[in-house]
Parts: C-alpha cells; structure tokens; sequence
DNA sequence: CTCAAAATTTGACCATCGTCAATTAACCCG
DNA sequence: CGGGTTAATTGACGATGGTCAAATTTTGAG
C-alpha cells in the first residue's frame, strides 16, 4: 500500500508542509483528509520517467521533494526542457482540464517524492470546494506569465544572456551565499540540459562557459559553480540603458 | 450608451455567432442576458491600443472581429509581439484571477471590435454557473499548449525556420487559394512586428525574405505574400528526419 | 578498481545573425 | 500634391552560433 500524505506519519496531507502554500491549502479538514486517503506518494530514482509525453492522463502530480524537469519535443527527436518543477509544484493538470493525453513528460532530476492524485479525486474535490478550481485557474495564470516572460526573453537575449539568466535563477533555488557575498551552487542539471534550456548547442553551451570564466565572472567545475560577484552577471542581462 | 451583444441589434450576445466557440457558450440564456446588459462594445482604429502593460485591470475582453496584437515588453526597450487574437479569444483574463495589474499589451492591428466585460459581472457570472469556471480553465491551459510549443519551436528552429512557421500560421487565417492551388494573403503585420514574433532584428527578416524569393518559395511584395507550394515551406520546417 | 559508454571540451570552419550606416520606398498630414 | 517622417532594404563587417570531428574527462556497471 502506498504511503499517505506529505509529511509525518499519521497527519497525512494534514501534515504536509507544503500544503499552505500551493492549490489544495482551500482544502477544509475533512477534504484535505479525503485527498490524504486517495494519493500514491511515491519516491523517484534520479532520471527515473514520472510521466511520458503521448500516454494518456490519470490525474495530476504534486511534487514534494526533491526536483523533476519538464520536457517536450517537437516531434522530431529534439527535445527541449521547458523548466524544472520544485516542492509545491503541481504537474499535468492539463491532462485533467482536457481531457487529452500528456503533452510533455516529467523526470525526476534527483531523488524526489511526488503525490499522484487521481482524476476523480481531483474532479470530487473540485466539486465540493469551488474555491479550489480558482486555486487552479491562479496557478496556470501565473504558470503562463512565466511561459511568456520565457518567451520574451529568449526573443531578445543572446545565448549568452539567457544562460546567465538562467544560472542566476538556478542560483535562487540552488544557491548558497558565502560569507563573503559570493555564491555558490551544485548544478541540477547536466550541460547538455542547461544548453536545450536556452535553445543552443552543448557545444555553443561549453564556449560561453568557458568564455563567463575568462570574463571571470564564475567559475566552474564539473556541475558546481562559484559566482563572485553576483552583481555582475545581473548587469549581463540588465544592460545600462538608463541610469538604473 | 455603449452598444450592446454581439450581433444583430436587440438580440445582445444571444445573436452572437462567436458565443457558440468561446467560453461563453455554457451560459444560460438569463446569463447570457446579464452578460448582453453589461458589456461594452466598442470599435477600435488600427493602430489603437486597447490596454497597456501596467494599468490596473478591470476586466476582460472579448476579440469581436478584426486582429489584435498582444505585446510583451522586457522592461528595457525591447517589446516583443507574443501573439495574435482573432474572433473568439478572451484577452485579459490573467487580472481577473490574479488581480495583478496587465502584464502585456493589446493593440488593434486593423479595425476591430472589442467586447468588454467588466471584473464584477464576470465574478457574477461565475459565481452562478461554475461551468464557466472550467471553460476559463479550458482556454488557459489551451493557450498554456501554445505557449510551451512556441518555446520548443523558439528553441529548435532557426530564425528562417521560425517565419516559415509564422507564414504558415499566418497563412491559415488570412490565407487564400488560387485555382492553382498556390496561396496568398495580405499580411497583418509590418516587417518589424513579423521580425519581432520571431526574435529576430528587422534586417534580418528582410534577408530571410530575400533568400526564400531567391529559392522561389514565396513572392513578397508589400504586404501581400504568395506562395506557390505550401508543401515546399512546411518541407522546411519538418525535414525529411524518418520517412513521413 | 577497471573498462566501456557517455558527457564534455576543444578546434576548425562556415553559416547565420546583429550592428552600423546609407539608401530607397512607402506613408501620412496638411 | 508635396514634404517630412517612418518603414524597408541593402551593404559591410564583426560576433555569435551550428556542425563535424577529435580529444579528454566523467560516470556507472560489473
């Protein structure tokens, strides 16, 4: 049997930290113990599938620990990875919105716990607490303005810029700070990952590394990476058009 | 007063041939009377901006005829063109549920009808009948698909790639075919706006133009476009990889 | 620990793209 | 219709990015 709920033993969703702070926090008591009764908690082996693009939909994912990275292709064996998924995040709702069979697949980067909540527990909850559904509409609304803040930058930073974006926005959720302002972090991902993030090449990735170390703007070893002075890379990509 | 619905005069939404495809459709025909009674139609000139990124937003609107281009700016300068609405699409629903203010755009890009339906009749409305709820749900997680394949196409395709892709796009709403099974259309956009929707300078476009004349796959001349074979340009953008 | 496979880096080379500048074409207001 | 402004094209050139190939490092299975 599968365990149940997020965090200590007997508490179930009740317990899950993570609950205050994504969709299912509307949840009364008595729907929250619903939702800890129909889940499938389950651990994920680093680069273990969690879900495939093309297979059918059951339900949707809640990621608890550890990191899962969102990937597509575009029907030709390029594959792109969209984002990663962190604690508090919640995978394929799509699929229960419509219907249709999942449109990306879902990886676990490292070892990571998701919930799986099953379709019709998810439409039973949705039915009873209509708050929830507004719940949902706010977490695709703000997951789109992230789609479209994406899309934008990769209209108009250079490969270059949208690394650096990205290893600062790595940073935040990877990162360190050492005692003297520096930062450092462990890469969750593997260079060839990093590249299809910006849309380059693994070989186009490893020259502007090599060219961010000469700058010596960080500097890195196999998948960590020390940043001296973060200030810097921030100027990369926010140029001095007006006095800021 | 502001004239009301969207089709023939007394008739209010209820004449409205779009309502049939948009989320509107699963309203009552009292509900449908509400939404008549307090929307707001109005005509806009080409070129007029229906709302701004960073006002307030106080409701929605719907796409009556016409195009509408909705742009995105990366706070420097640099404005990108994300995508175009037809008749049928919602804009502006993401102040709605997040009650953040506009973080795009929306200008007429030729004459066109907008319909507007303020934050209090909409919440009304779905209050009353939470179907309306899904149908949001629908059309957010629709437009989340597009969203993501544009960044996997943003990703793999090069920038010719990218505009043979947007021609074809463009091509299936403005398009036309010859008796000879050759297609034209007049083209919504100026060349800056086209070069912008695929990220890339306005020169640029000008040669990708120029080189897909030197290889005879399409003819521009002002605005207007033909293209002979449709099945040369989508050879570009699906390359013989497997046997098709 | 060892070895093979996979990932990463590097080099060479060419194609594409961005920038600056100059020209030409299209457009709008009066 | 004219004049001025904006849009679009073209050229030159340097920078960036992709491709192919080879060398090197890292990783993982046994």
């Amino acid at each position: 049997m599968a365990e149940q709920g997020g965090g200590m033993s007997g508490l179930g969703c009740l317990g899950c930290s993570l609950r205050q702070r994504n969709e299912w926090c509307v949840l009364s008591e008595e729907e929250t113990r619903i939702l800890s009764r129909n889940l499938k908690k389950r651990q994920y082996r680093a680069g273990e599938t969690i879900f495939s693009a093309g297979e059918p939909s059951h339900g949707i994912y809640c990621v608890v620990s550890g990191a899962v990275a969102i990937r597509k292709g575009d029907g030709e064996g390029n594959a792109v990875l969209l984002r990663l998924a962190y604690p508090g995040d919640t995978l394929g709702y799509r699929g229960l919105l419509l219907g249709e069979n999942r449109r990306y697949s879902a990886e676990a980067l490292g070892p990571s716990k998701l919930c799986f909540v099953d379709q019709t527990v998810t439409r039973l909850l949705l039915d009873r607490n209509s708050a929830l559904g507004r719940q949902f509409l706010r977490r695709i609304a703000a997951d789109m303005d992230e789609a479209h803040d994406h899309l934008v930058r990769n209209a108009t930073l250079s490969n270059r810029g949208k690394f650096v974006y990205l290893l600062l926005a790595l940073m935040n959720r990877h990162g360190r700070t050492a005692s003297d302002g520096s930062r450092f972090m462990e890469l969750p991902l593997s260079r060839r990952d990093l590249a299809s993030m910006i849309g380059a090449r693994h070989e186009t990735l490893s020259r502007i590394i090599g060219r961010l170390e000469e700058d010596g703007l960080a500097r890195f070893s196999g998948r960590t990476v020390h940043v001296i002075q973060p200030h810097s890379l921030f100027r990369e990509i926010r140029p001095p058009t007006l006095l800021d």
